[in-house]
DNA sequence: CGATTTATTGAGATTGAATCTCAATCTCCC
DNA sequence: GGGAGATTGAGATTCAATCTCAATAAATCG
């Protein structure tokens, strides 16, 4: 995210805490730019480390703040089965996107389609909900991708490499 | 399920663990007939208290037997959001359901749609991926039932809805 | 300004699911 | 019977996530 945006995007994080009747720290701050920054999926032990000593913010507060940035609705969190829990800062710039996660290697790759809204809504309507906050996520496997060399992180099948000659 | 039905997923069950070498113990017996004999997803956790004393498994027999039952295809994970891992018991009979999830209170419907297949089959493909082991979660609200009492304790009940007419 | 109130933080304790360890037990098969 | 290998269970361990509470910081009031 470039630092225009960056800048933005703390603005509306501050009037977000502003409208609750809560404080912009220098923690809270840290952990907005940490997270809007780049736009990486991420748990939230990774931030932990990530963090300068200059901007060192404790579990504590780490956890606080991602609850009230979902709160916020600028953050989202998405489950990739297996128990993994991650965030995803990447609904500002692209509120309607959806996951696509490979089985295999947790290779994740975020896309948009209009007919999914569609459908959703045909779905979600059908069944008597209302067709707010909608996620989806689909999983399969990039094998395709993996034969292509796209995808080196493939669990399952060890990249072959070549011993060096004698 | 009916016993009937219960029966041949015991011998569905015995005969996986005979191709993998493994034996059908007293305990994966146990665990078998408790997980199939009604519908309900479940967490492992839950499990350890329904086992009567006849038939109790320790906790780590458990995990490791639906590690196995996964491993089978018989058993599959769901995610709810929110770090909530369910196991669903519900694919051999209903093997492509999808699952609709509320936001709000956890409410889960299970519901088969096959213009869904259509469409994962799709977007994998465009994306590069092999649409193998495809799972779809949709979050909505159940607000509309809710309002129409249809949702009685919109707090932490979670119920499994009957898959709508095609 | 100084006092009071309220929000915030961090270190460490606590929880709870899930996994791991390893000695004892069980089953199969010869 | 006896050995090899599979299985189990009790308890320890790991790890994310939450909770506790005293200390600190910021805003407000008189």
């Amino acid at each position: 995210m470039d630092p225009q945006s960056l800048q933005a995007v703390l603005g509306q994080a501050q009037a977000f805490f502003a409208s609750k009747g809560l404080r912009f720290t220098k923690q809270r701050e840290a952990l907005v730019t940490l997270i809007f920054r780049n736009d990486e999926h991420f748990r939230p032990e990774d931030l932990l480390p990530k963090l300068s000593k200059a901007h060192a913010v404790s579990r504590a507060t780490i956890y606080r703040t991602i609850t009230l940035l979902v709160e916020s609705g600028m953050l989202r969190e998405i489950s990739l089965g297996g128990g993994e829990r991650l965030y995803d800062p990447n609904f500002l710039r692209s509120p309607h996107h959806n996951h696509l996660v490979c089985v295999d290697c947790r290779k994740i790759i975020e896309f948009e389609d209009p007919n999914i809204d569609v459908m959703q809504n045909c779905i979600t309507r059908r069944l008597g909900f209302s067709p707010t906050q909608k996620a989806l996520r689909i999983e399969g496997s990039c094998d395709r991708l993996h034969l292509l060399g796209s995808c080196p992180n493939h669990k399952g099948r060890k990249k072959v490499v070549r011993s060096p000659r004698r």
